[in-house]
DNA sequence: TTGAAAGCGCTAACAT
DNA sequence: ATGTTAGCGCTTTCAA
């Protein structure tokens, strides 16, 4: 019982078949110089009915060009990773570029080693994403040959960086409530050194008047309950509006509204912020909420990248992405 | 102003740097063969110096492994599929090996593209994995050339396959459950057609007494509610403790349970399953559940794929791996 | 229009 | 112990 390997074929074997040269074959598969269209018909014909399928090894290592590239992040989670990711594969699949991920669990020493091990195999650029946006790489990706994008992570203005245009979400969460007659908006949201949380809160002053409270907290559904605390304790006028910082917020804090008897939305209405399906679709009543249409954010990364690696200019800094309002029941569905 | 391409050093430049043969500077650098101590000790130093890294394409053109593989994914939520991702990285990164992400969306055509791309780059094997074991892949992996492994999915019984051990993990939460002198427990869990939701509740009545009731629902925090009320309804003695199918139904029965003025765990201790952090640690209070060690089973299936791009034994078929318990307070702290 | 030949960067016989 | 040589599978001049 010999293993007969099943060795690949070659552009060597589609030549012989064919009966033509090795770099006629090349030429005709790749339809590039002069070639003689019915000798192309036929290395083609050939190359299907054996099943050629170039090695793409052979042709990087030619070409300089790997159609792959590297995506570090410091995700473990993978709430704003994979929907990114895929975002980035779908925008580069087409074009035959595959992405190779790496999780450096922010650990510096395993973001080096992945970083290497891209590098080694001629990755032809790498995207970086984080958690957050305003957070350092763990790895210094400056001084690299080759192009880098970060995504929802701010880079050297240099680099290309797409982000959600946090503002304009806000916007979107803020404009709503006042669209729907809600005049006193509260906004309770995480820590106030994210950028994130700054922006968010600037806007909504901007809009809901700058007299109005923002309270600062912590990024938990805990931070939500106890902040509807404090405002009860405090007492005075109920905010007819709240308009929260991440919907883990809000649902704490839909939460601790029903707990003291109130009802949603028609006693307080509620705004959250990213979409999270696995907590907006499942608050009572379902959270009205701001999307900050990761994938998409991905695939502009990814085009990006596309272009970088084709010489094409693309222009460096930041980017800011458009969010979207995903209307339920918590707020003028 | 002539851009000057820093062009990477090659295994040449070591050579001629250090005045030796290309072969001996190969030998030096890998270790093989039989090498002057000295020589070795200064290619290496020289390479270090000028900062050489091998091209791992051209290597790979010739040992016939790309040191990279592939993961083809039907996740494009990222709660599964990043840390068994991050898993699979660990055991590889430090082997030089890489992995591309392939997010299929459950798209036949789009997995094909991926995988042709993948097989064009001459990955070593194919990890796929899927949101729910029981499930067909969106293509045929069975009659590739390299090997496939399956981690979160049921392959083929050829194939290396690592499923979380459900029965082990129900078993567990019921233990743990009767550990404390709960006796009336209650199984609401999610589909029955679910292979994992089977398991756990034939483990449960094993464990709990085969006269007991198993409510199959849905796998949402709204089922949680609904069986709750189903069972208050029908009357008779309360159940001492619930063991969910899943965080999110036990997320729907605390708040039910709640709703109802009864508390957890005093009146009824409750426990899930998938510790998924969103979820579990904002219960109130917070969940005692099941971890399906989803990182450690990408680290296995990491290390199969390993073996067996080196030509080791492994183990076909089916290895379920061990879950754990996380006590919080819903149960046992 | 086609083919011969060189070579991408590296490894691995084989000779020396 | 080291160097020479022959490729891996492909693209790309350059000649025919």
């Amino acid at each position: 019982m010999s293993e007969e390997p099943p060795r690949r074929r070659t552009i060597r074997d589609v030549a012989k078949a064919a009966g033509v040269s090795i770099s006629t074959a090349s030429n005709a598969l790749n339809g590039i110089g002069r070639t003689n269209p019915e000798t192309r018909e036929k290395v083609r014909r050939i190359a299907e009915q054996i099943g050629f399928r170039p090695n793409a090894l052979a042709r990087s290592l030619l070409t300089k060009r790997s159609h792959s590239i590297g995506i570090i992040t410091n995700d473990t989670y993978g709430r704003l990773t994979l929907p990114m990711t895929a975002g980035v594969s779908e925008a580069l699949v087409d074009h035959g570029v595959s992405a190779f991920l790496c999780a450096t669990n922010n650990d510096p020493r395993l973001a080096q080693l992945h970083l290497e091990a891209l590098l080694d195999k001629q990755v032809d650029g790498i995207i970086f994403t984080a958690t957050r946006a305003d957070l350092t790489p763990p790895i210094d990706l400056t001084r690299l040959a080759i192009p880098v994008v970060y995504a929802f992570a701010i880079g050297p203005p240099t680099a290309p960086t797409f982000i959600p245009d946090d503002a304009q979400g806000a916007r979107l969460a803020v404009q709503h409530l006042l669209d729907r007659g809600y005049r006193r908006i509260l906004h309770i949201t995480g820590l106030e050194d994210y950028l994130a949380a700054q922006l968010r809160a600037e806007t909504y002053r901007d809009l809901a008047g700058a007299e109005l409270d923002v309270l600062f907290g912590e990024w938990t559904e805990e931070w939500g309950h106890e902040a509807v605390r404090l405002v009860m304790e405090r007492g005075g006028d109920l905010p007819e509006a709240i308009f929260c910082g991440s919907d883990e917020i809000a649902r704490g804090v839909i939460d601790a509204l029903r707990d003291r008897g109130l009802k949603v939305p028609e006693d307080v209405a509620v705004v959250g912020f990213d979409n999270w399906r696995v907590i907006a679709t499942q608050t009572r009543p379902p959270l009205t909420t701001i999307d900050m249409e990761l994938k998409e954010l991905g695939r502009r990364a990814g085009l990006a990248m596309l272009d970088l690696t084709r010489g094409l200019p693309v222009e460096p800094g930041i980017t800011r992405l458009p969010c979207s309002l995903v209307v339920r029941r918590s707020c003028g569905a």
